[in-house]
DNA sequence: AAGGGGCGGTGCAGAAAATGCAACGTCGTG
DNA sequence: CACGACGTTGCATTTTCTGCACCGCCCCTT
């Protein structure tokens, strides 16, 4: 796909050089290259002296960037995975402060940016609407998983045998009633891809949420907006679809390509 | 072969520049530079010209490997992440998710994946077990091979001479008793299909893991336990026995599984 | 306002890479 | 066994990078 013209360009900066290794490593399909590449490959890939291939390769791999497979074709290595996870958690919180600030601006009610720790819903971040009646900060506090919008939007990718359990566990006094109740709210959920917690964790509280998916895509954390009933039931549907904006921009600049068959040429 | 042994603090290619200027931004701690690394920064951290590592991230930023906030600091970026969806294994992963999540609810302790890089043990994937004394999860860290369950699983298959050499090589604080041990205890891993570190990598913890096996019967990964060892103790033959079975099972989803490129396109 | 210090960035000559060509050993395959 | 493809290396040339000095900028102090 992206085979075409690259020399004219790529011959400029000593890490553009690396960066184009790199992108034709990760721009491999794994269905036609399934063992990695060869030197070769790269070669014809970008155009290059395979002498040039091999002995860049050969430096990417004693910097980790690349392992070597035994068949002794390359790919990208687990230390690159391993940098962008430990960068992508310090992002979150980063990245997610502004949104949810522009959200509450929208909204007008309490956001919450949560991660499940121990079993328990954790809050990480909140901003605060300003209005006199809003619903508590929550920053550093637990919430159990079953009472909480951003309990649901965390557990939206467990099978339901899991959640079940899961919500048993957290509290001893959850009836059974209340379990499949909150089951029921998982699968709409992820229905309309956010949750809605109405007078769950307290009969006077709402809570809308959404599910944070990291580059990995698994969920990594959960945003939600939280605050009194009366005031936000009537728009549920429309803070929803804030909440799912936020999100989604929350996600793009967390990782802005994350698509498979997204040609990564956009330079 | 390398004729010439690193003589210099200063990297030598061009690419270890780039790892050496990445790694320092993903390394540095949120709470100290909560807004990005500046140029000077790092060249502090590396020891290096500042005006050398300010060309150089002129060319990370254009090649979009960093990202240049307001303030005119420098943090990852958008490719990095792009580039690490794609590092790694990404049908082990894929793949071994469920699985974990599956063994953690059986064991009711925190399951890992990890893999050996750059002679370390990289933890790629871990499920918690929401109980609230656990291991911690230390997905993207690296622990020295002799100090964990994963590390004697993954070396399991080498040779005597070369896991001896591999663990003095990994930590320059290990002594000849624990080396020797740490031989011993694979070993007994190999006999047993499973290892055991008993209050190794830490007093309190203990770890069992068993290698994960592609179908040329190479080991790729390795799969642990991980947990209070007062709690894990009394169980280790038990646990052991689920730990195969899971690792089983995920050694038969990587053979079976023939789309490698499955997309995530769960995004 | 002036000075000091830290910051990011640039010009330049010398130093140190990468480059491209050719050649070599090594695999599989026909 | 010859053939082609592959990975790698030696070498002269070219290109890039390095380190130093220096500049303009901003902020803080005096």
């Amino acid at each position: 796909m992206v085979l075409e013209q690259k020399q004219t360009l790529v011959t400029r900066s000593g890490a553009s050089r690396v960066m184009a290794i790199l992108d034709a490593l990760a721009s491999a399909d794994p269905a036609v290259f399934p063992d990695g590449l060869s030197v070769a490959d790269v070669a014809r890939m970008l155009g290059r002296e395979k002498s040039v291939v091999s002995r860049q390769l050969k430096s990417l791999l004693e910097t980790g960037m690349v392992a070597r497979r035994s068949s002794g074709r390359y790919e990208l290595s687990w230390r690159l995975f391993a940098l962008a996870v430990r960068a992508g958690d310090q992002r979150l919180t980063k990245l997610a402060a502004p949104l949810l600030l522009r959200l509450t601006e929208t909204v007008r009610e309490r956001t919450y940016l949560s991660v499940l720790s121990d079993g328990e819903v954790l809050t990480v971040l909140s901003e605060g609407s300003r209005r006199s009646i809003e619903a508590a900060n929550w920053v550093g506090r637990t919430v159990p998983v079953h009472r909480s919008s951003s309990g649901m939007a965390l557990l939206m990718d467990y099978e339901d045998k899991y959640i079940l359990e899961m919500v048993r566990r957290g509290e001893n006094g959850v009836s059974e009633r209340e379990a499949r109740e909150f089951l029921a709210q998982v699968h709409e959920a992820r229905r309309r891809g956010y949750s809605v917690a109405n007078r769950i964790f307290d009969p006077e509280l709402l809570g809308i949420g959404a599910p944070v998916r990291d580059f990995t895509g698994r969920i990594h954390a959960a945003v939600n907006i939280s605050g009194p009933a009366f005031r936000i039931e009537p728009h549920i549907q429309a803070f929803g679809g804030h909440l799912l904006s936020a999100v989604k921009a929350l996600q793009a600049s967390l990782c802005s390509d994350t698509r498979p068959g997204a040609d990564p040429s956009d330079l």
